[in-house]
DNA sequence: GAGGGATGTCAGTCTCATCTGACAGGGGGT
DNA sequence: ACCCCCTGTCAGATGAGACTGACATCCCTC
């Protein structure tokens, strides 16, 4: 469980998996307990692809972890579970995180009085 | 400074505003000082307008206030600087404000076994 | 073998946020 | 009058993400 992401690249990634009604109900859901993929979709009433893809998004922000699991019966089942995180968001923490935050802008840049 | 937002979809509103990389870096400069449209443009190198967008987008949000003043010389000038806040999102934050999600789900539903 | 349930992946469509250039004002200084 | 700097808003192009249906694959049960 720690604080804060440590690049400014993460807190985005973590920030945008978080910006998105589907993937706050998604981790609603699996604070009640983890569940498997097609589980979850017919819980939460949405195409499974698209719960997939969720998913995907959440876990490679890591506020979710997935494990494919053998049942005893042999069939394989990927159970979805949510990663304990606290995270705590002040300008201070933006101004900071910003620093590292890649950049596309073009020239090597300094000068400029404005 | 409020610790976080009463309904989930206002978290959702401080969120998607968050979940921009021009977004943090917006905010990141204004934490460094007050500061106006134009002048801000041209220091983080954007198209005004763009800029002007994405401050509205943060003004929405309760994350930056804007007041436009009239200078001594009569000038209007806009100036927009950070509002304190703290987050803390963890999953517990977050589950309880998925229930005031507003929900495009079409029919009634609490049947279904899972 | 037929059927059911599960994962994983794909091409294609579609909506929405982003981004740009341009315009219409307002005010001040030379 | 002209130029400069500011705000506010717009239509249109662009792009990324969201979303769907369908398919291949595996395993178990009947």
């Amino acid at each position: 469980m720690d604080q804060g992401p440590s690049s400014g690249d993460e807190l985005l990634r973590v920030l945008t998996a978080l910006a998105s009604p589907h993937r706050l109900r998604i981790i609603a859901a699996l604070v009640e307990g983890r569940a498997y993929v097609s589980q979850l979709a017919r819980r939460l009433r949405m195409n499974r692809p698209l719960l997939y893809m969720h998913l995907q998004r959440l876990e490679a922000a890591g506020l979710v972890v997935g494990t494919l699991e053998t049942a005893q019966d042999g069939s394989s089942v990927k159970y979805f579970e949510v990663v304990p995180f606290a995270l705590g968001l002040t300008p201070e923490v933006i101004r900071t995180a910003a620093q590292t935050l890649a950049w596309d802008g073009s020239g090597p840049d300094g000068s400029g009085k404005d």
